[in-house]
DNA sequence: GTCTGTTTGAAACATACGTTTGAAGGTCTG
DNA sequence: CAGACCTTCAAACGTATGTTTCAAACAGAC
């Protein structure tokens, strides 16, 4: 049992650190100390720094690409040959991710946050990790989201695409500041499933949006259209 | 003139550097044989690695939020009295940033990207800088979105601004990424403006969508709109 | 031309990093 | 009990980082 142990309280630890401070600037000294174990154990165990990184990202993707397939799955026998719409799409998706089973209460947050590391965080080692480990059930939700938006070219399908992944990462990633600074100005206590309830909405209407602007509105102060 | 040419080209190297790897991940040594300068000089002309880090911001943020001033400034004139939309203060803002004169072809998406990274990466000192140089800007741009959005709540508002904010720093702060992705998948080219010009849109959309989603679809195929 | 203050240069500084080593400790099988 | 294996531990390795040092080169003023 204790090996097990030592690598769970490792990647707890730098699970926990890469979210708050980002791969690079977690050494493995603060993650070791964090997880009170020895600082070999990390190469021991996991074999080198990246592979450590690797490994946090499996031990929540896994079983939430998993997770997603089955609400797919549901989601498409429930529209037999319809299919399914950009909302249907968008919320099997979000509850996927907040019915996960939590580690703890910062669970889904963490999640979220690390989600919007690795795409920013120019870590050329885990794109492609994510690319090669990962690609089925992403390719499964662009997918929907193609049939979701038919009226889109591929084009502004693509790019919108990129709007909705940066709205969503960058709100979760900073999920627990910005509840923070919420509360402390308005006095408003919120969840991060309430804020999947309002991203959900602007995410789908961004989707929906009329057509790419070519022309700034008008000088006159009346907006086009 | 020598001194000056010094510091520029430590500037120079080290936006594109940062732009193109991060913070931490570029080193002084790095920057310096870009710029082929002394390792020495960057301490001597800047005092620190964070001091470079807070000059190359302010080269490009203080003219932009001058520019920006008068940008917002002509627009509440044009409407005089009346508040601006949401789409005309979305627009002097990217108008703002498009226009701004660029010290080359990559000068926008550098600018982008760079910002991008300022929210991302958790680089307190660059926050803390950044809060306190930028604040009047910043805040005017908050009153006129919220001048713009009188329907929505405080908190609704609260939280699709940070919407909006992460949809733009995140596409920004890889659009060269995605451009390139876009042109080997669909052989699209695109420029930052196009970017922009679909970004504008979506976000407006976003902004006023309907009301939060207290209730996911129902389980029926049938979205309860 | 010489002097003064500023800028460059090569080298070293101390520190932190990821990784490796080899011995010590522990556990389970035979 | 002995042996084989897995795990921990303290220490060291080599390398890279940001920063400092101090002498040399340079500028413009007198």
């Amino acid at each position: 049992m204790a090996q097990s142990d030592t690598v769970d309280r490792i990647l707890d630890a730098a699970e926990e650190l890469f979210a708050e401070r980002g791969f690079s600037e977690t050494s493995l000294r603060m993650i070791t100390s964090k997880a009170k174990v020895n600082l070999a154990a990390v190469n021991y165990h996991f074999g080198s720094k990246n592979a450590l990184i690797h490994a946090v990202f499996a031990r929540f993707l896994t079983p939430f690409s998993a997770t997603l397939d089955t609400a797919f799955d549901e989601l498409e026998e429930r529209c037999d040959g319809q299919p399914p719409t950009l909302n249907q799409t968008l919320w099997a998706l979000t509850e996927s991710a907040v019915r996960m089973p939590q580690r703890n209460e910062k669970g889904i947050s963490i999640f979220m946050r690390l989600l919007g590391l690795a795409y920013t965080q120019s870590q050329g080692h885990l794109r492609k990790f994510l690319e090669q480990e990962y690609s089925e059930p992403f390719g499964r939700f662009m997918r929907l989201l193609k049939e979701a938006t038919p009226e889109l070219s591929s084009v502004d399908r693509y790019w919108r695409i990129q709007f909705m992944l940066g709205a969503t990462a960058f709100t979760m990633s900073s999920s627990d500041a910005l509840i923070d600074i919420l509360e402390n100005k308005l006095g408003v206590e919120t969840t991060v499933q309430e804020i999947a309830a309002r991203l959900v909405p602007f995410l789908a209407a961004g989707m929906k949006a009329p057509d790419k602007m070519l022309v700034p509105p008008t000088a006159s102060g009346v907006s086009v259209a």
